[in-house]
DNA sequence: GTCTATAAGACGATAGAC
DNA sequence: GTCTATCGTCTTATAGAC
């Protein structure tokens, strides 16, 4: 892997573990055993240029991953529930948090710059966009896919931010629980 | 207002904003107009004292706050959309983040010390208390209602993570939409 | 109880050698 | 493309006067 890849996994990691301002740049770099002259060669604007490019990296890892697990399933329904599944199982395995939350990066974003916000916005427009799309294909008008894919956006990423809180998997297994109430068979 | 309450109504301000490692001392001691000596005789061992306090201050204003709406209404599903409507009024009046969410404090509690992530479970917690009597109180047997209050919880702080990433209220007041599909009018 | 002054270190960023 | 050395700033925390 090349160092630039290899800067943008690694801090991807730890951005999505300690939030934006949780990590220094020494952090970083001590994790890919590289200096800052490296670092300052691949982003010559710094740490926030590269917390971009990490948030774009996870916004093509994210959606590749969903769309793969809604593409092997015939209604939202089940695709939802195996996608929940593995988020679990992500979270159970290595205390490890799951590459799929950024509420970490989010949640500091009243102190950040607009092109953060705005890579953060695509990328849970892209998610929900996924969902909408599929909701479209089980047959809900295009209003009711629009609120409840919303919806699924909001409750998943809030079940991860609970799962970190409390150092549990139960809310977001719970999520399947509920599911069935909301979306047809 | 004596020192050490200003203190935490200032930090509690500045933490829900911009997070616990996006504000530094300065910056609270300069919204008070105090300094150091000040704010180190009231809390000893510093910032992480200064939060958990911040924490403890939190979890009584919105627990009170959400119980006396509760309190007001007679069935969850009113009493919830009632606090989503609340919420939602708040985040749209400034552009001052609600003092409902605190998941920009949570979402750096990997790098934070385990008094913290206990003030931060406490406060999930009481909160889905009120919704899981309530929830009985309607007739919901035991499990269900812990279900549904735990999901509950989760969809209401999801929503105001998109919130403040999206810039826009839809996520919280889309809620509402869903709402009568999961509780009993 | 609050102030000033200061310490010791981490921070992000830069310059220049190789 | 990567290194070392350094800069200025900001950070949390402490000591001691009042």
């Amino acid at each position: 892997m090349d160092t630039k890849a290899l800067l943008i996994e690694e801090a991807k990691n730890l951005f999505q573990q300690k939030g934006y301002k949780g990590v220094g740049l020494n952090e970083i770099l001590k994790e890919c055993e590289i200096t800052k002259g490296a670092l300052y060669h691949h982003f010559p604007n710094g740490k926030e240029e590269l917390l971009i490019s990490c948030l774009q990296s996870m916004q093509e890892e994210i959606t590749t991953d969903i769309d793969m697990i809604f593409q092997q399933h015939s209604s939202t329904l089940t695709a939802t529930k195996t996608l929940v599944d593995k988020l679990t199982a992500e979270l159970d395995s290595g205390n490890k948090i799951a590459g799929y939350t950024f509420s970490s990066i989010v949640s500091e974003i009243s102190s950040l710059s607009e092109p953060v916000r705005n890579a953060c916005t695509a990328l849970y427009e892209e998610i929900q966009k996924i969902y909408f799309k599929k909701l479209l294909n089980d047959g809900y008008p295009e209003e009711e896919a629009a609120s409840l894919s919303l919806f699924m956006t909001v409750s998943i990423e809030g079940a991860m931010t609970l799962c970190l809180a409390k150092d549990s998997t139960l809310p977001l297994s719970n999520i399947n629980a509920i599911l069935p109430r909301l979306l047809k068979d």
